[in-house]
DNA sequence: ATGTATGCAAAACATTTGCACCTGG
DNA sequence: CCAGGTGCAAATGTTTTGCATACAT
């Protein structure tokens, strides 16, 4: 049961805080927005404010269980930070979410926040692409 | 004078349009935000509304002469673009804007996108760093 | 002259907050 | 019981828009 990922971050269990997390998890799109979080939750019958749904993902982002994104188009989007580090492309025709991995860049940024007398603290790289006409 | 990327572009010279670009120009800030920008003005004596600076910077946008980005604090800043792709580096602490370029990351870049059949439209990669404390 | 730009106020939008009420432990 | 969570409505902050007026060409 995921009541434990709760306690563990020093959450309360009520119903709006279960009942996001299975959206999340069962959810075929990995990343939502609040708002689709928010018509996921009626879909499923659970009617929650969507400032509650806000209130708890911000818990959630505090608690490091899920991790915020804040793509072009003035909404962030939400997802569960049940992987390790990843980072996004965006297809600009279909709005399909892309993961991906790779540690030379990684370690190349590292190196440039190091060589500036910075350490990093967060990053956010993401492509935005369309498909290959060829 | 300036009017000449204005016409280049396609659009009017008009006062709010020159007075903006001169602003950017001259700011000792790169990166404003549309607020900045409008207070900016009115520290020299133009006073025009709000309203038409964010349509200025839209057009200008559209027009390729500066770029939006999207940093975290929910606004956004605008730059010039007279200059090369660059990527950002932004201190969580001071709010300094650093600029770096990357060769080996946009070529990675490039060849991820490749790997999965896109093409790279756009991209965003923004470090968020605290000076060494060491 | 005439198609655009502007100014202002109002709308839109995602997100946050105040406060009275409820609820989990 | 009581700290903390929730609902609702109202506030927020940024950005956009409608419309009447002013301006560049």
């Amino acid at each position: 049961m995921q009541g434990q990922h709760l306690r563990n971050a020093g959450l309360k269990v009520t119903s709006p805080r279960l009942k996001i997390l299975e959206v999340m998890e069962s959810s075929d799109e990995r990343h939502l927005s609040a708002e689709g979080i928010y018509r996921a939750l009626l879909e499923r019958g659970h009617e929650f404010g969507l400032a509650t749904v806000y209130r708890v993902l911000a818990q959630f982002e505090g608690a490091g269980l899920v991790d915020r994104h804040n793509f072009e188009g003035g909404m962030s989007v939400f997802e569960l930070a049940d992987r390790s580090h990843h980072d996004h492309m965006v297809c600009l025709e279909t709005g399909k979410v892309i993961e991906f991995v790779n540690d030379r860049i990684e370690q190349l940024q590292e190196e440039i926040a190091d060589r500036h007398g910075y350490t990093i603290e967060d990053h956010s790289l993401v492509l935005y692409v369309r498909p290959k006409s060829s």
